[in-house]
DNA sequence: CGCCTCATAGAAAAAGTTTACATTTTCTTC
DNA sequence: GAAGAAAATGTAAACTTTTTCTATGAGGCG
């Protein structure tokens, strides 16, 4: 590889003139330039990165670290950020943590990016402390869960998503409402279920008696799919299914159909997320609209605030749309899985 | 941040001597070397990357570039390639090729990256040109055209899976069958488009009466929707549906679904990839699998072998199996979309 | 003519690491 | 106990870039 000597050598000049072309600054006469410029493109050089960095220590890369890269959720939020990235001259990568914790802590711990943006810190909480992590590099999180993120964060209605959504079902007359997703620990309170029992309760109905939990914060297809199965076998009577993202609500709907239950003459189903895949499979979802891509510009905003040091964590709420779609009917007196 | 030198000094040895503790070479006694981790332990050191890779070029940092980060397909070839990675020692990043062409190469070309695995380059040779970027790092490609890569290349034989989902469909006794799919060009030739022409001659049929082809190359859920959408205005008459993807094949069956059509009673569909998805929609996706995940996996070890320099193209035949789901059905006389 | 300014361009330092080479200390072995 | 091998540690160069400092010459001005 052809470095800065070459060029300069080629086109009679120290290699201090170089750099002089390459970045712009200081003096250099008009004719010298050209002769540069010529070099360059004679060799095709680019300047190593490494030796500009590490000099300069301005990293113009940033890192994205995800849990689950095959989410299309995630995968929307992404463009977005690249978008606002690549705006301002940055360049992007994306981390999947399905791997070695240890790993991931060392590549972002050893200087190799400007700073970092995680999404969904729960999933992610094996691998990464944000907590050590900020230390290290300016990070920006995106935040679905209740209470303060220990980093600046783009938050998200959720609770009021899904208490919206479960209003829907309740004003379509169903009472029998399964929800499905994630529980809470401890440590993370999941705003989805909060907003769940909130309508629940101000229905006057009893906001525990219908709630199936998944142990592992699992967001998929398959995952809807098999758990839905279970409580098939479960004999439990329910009229509605309240999913707490539109993949598990999808995987249910599947389970239910198969089991000879029509969506939504049987049993209707919602979802959050809106995603690409809910419009166009049968019966389309209907689903809580979440702005994705705004999200991930908000959060690449975000980080630049960091990175320049000016971040006052600011706290966006997103507007959130309920999408009435097919999948969601009036209950009919008949229509149950398990009449109860 | 702390450097080589402060934990030297707290070690009370040289700095010689703490990058031989850390990169476990040459002699040092066990004492010395329990003084050292503890010092790096105290400044919670990390040696940095841009100075050690600009010292010894090693970089196990490899990237990989996609068209589209969400086209699931994708999704599941990158865990493949994330998996051998790691195994090996290596770091691992995503670029989606979305935005400036210019910048793109530049960050391939200023020696951040190790290694460059390219998915699917005809939607990428807008922005990445083979010949030029193999000159400036080791590079592999899932090709998935009909011809030689110019880079060592993982190969699958597309246009003889889409001859057998063709031939699936003939011996389901339809005749009129649709290709949905990409059109070749002067350089690319599409495989899944020789494949169905093969399987229509094969037949004895007319292998151009049905073929529509997607201008741009956009493997999306909206693409095959809205596609679909405008045949069905153009009175085409055909009972099957052969679709290049799956994604093209699930949006097909939703504007068929839309128009009053039943899936598979009047109208069959298929396609080919099997995606996660495929199984969990109404009516579940007849389709093609081919094998996502070992496809990634080969497309590391061949980068590997590449880095190493003992690469010797290795042309990858991997296997596909048809999958019988629910969307194709027997040719029944009365079914037909315009009958002809 | 002497001095100052400004345009131009080179020399050299610095960034943090690895490593070839050099040096000192310790251990074998006869 | 001396010689030579092996172990342990240090010195300094190298990687490539940016940037500060210095040098040279040209032109302007009193």
């Amino acid at each position: 590889m052809a470095t800065r000597i070459d060029v300069a050598k080629r086109a009679g000049v120290s290699p201090t003139t170089v750099s002089r072309v390459i970045n712009d600054n200081g003096y250099v006469a008009a004719d010298v330039r050209k002769r540069v410029l010529e070099a360059i493109e004679f060799y095709h050089y680019v300047p190593n990165k490494f030796a500009r960095v590490l000099r300069t220590r301005q990293k113009k890369e940033i890192a994205c670290i995800t849990h689950s890269i095959t989410n299309p959720f995630y995968g929307e939020v992404v463009l977005g950020i690249e978008e606002v990235a690549f705006q301002n001259g940055y360049t992007f990568s994306l981390y999947n943590a399905n791997f070695h914790d240890r790993d991931y802590r060392r590549v972002l711990e050893e200087g190799f990016y400007g700073g970092l943006i995680v999404l969904s810190p729960v999933e992610l909480s094996k691998f990464v402390r944000l907590e050590q992590v900020k230390e290290a590099l300016p990070t920006v999180v995106y935040w679905d869960w209740r209470g303060e993120a220990p980093v600046p964060a783009v938050y998200v209605q959720l609770q009021n998503a899904m208490r919206e959504m479960v209003h829907f079902l309740l004003s379509q007359g169903h009472r029998e409402i399964l929800f499905l997703g994630h529980d809470s620990s401890q440590e993370w309170e999941n705003p989805r279920l909060f907003g769940y029992r909130q309508a629940m309760q101000e229905a006057g109905l009893d906001a525990e008696k219908h709630v199936t939990l998944i142990p592992e914060w699992q967001d998929s297809l398959q995952t809807g799919y098999t758990v839905m199965k279970k409580i098939l076998q479960s004999k439990q009577g329910f009229t509605a299914v309240a999913a707490s993202t539109d993949l598990l609500a999808i995987g249910a709907m599947r389970a239910l159909q198969e089991a000879g239950l029509r969506v939504p003459a049987d049993v209707s189903v919602a979802g959050v997320d809106n995603l690409e895949i809910s419009a166009l499979v049968t019966p389309s979802l209907t689903t809580v609209h979440l702005p994705k891509r705004e999200i991930g510009q908000r959060l690449m905003q975000l980080l630049l605030q960091q990175i320049q040091g000016v971040s006052h964590s600011l706290k966006d709420i997103f507007p959130y749309q309920l999408m009435v779609r097919e999948s969601v009917g009036a209950f009919r007196p008949s229509s149950s899985v398990h009449p109860c």
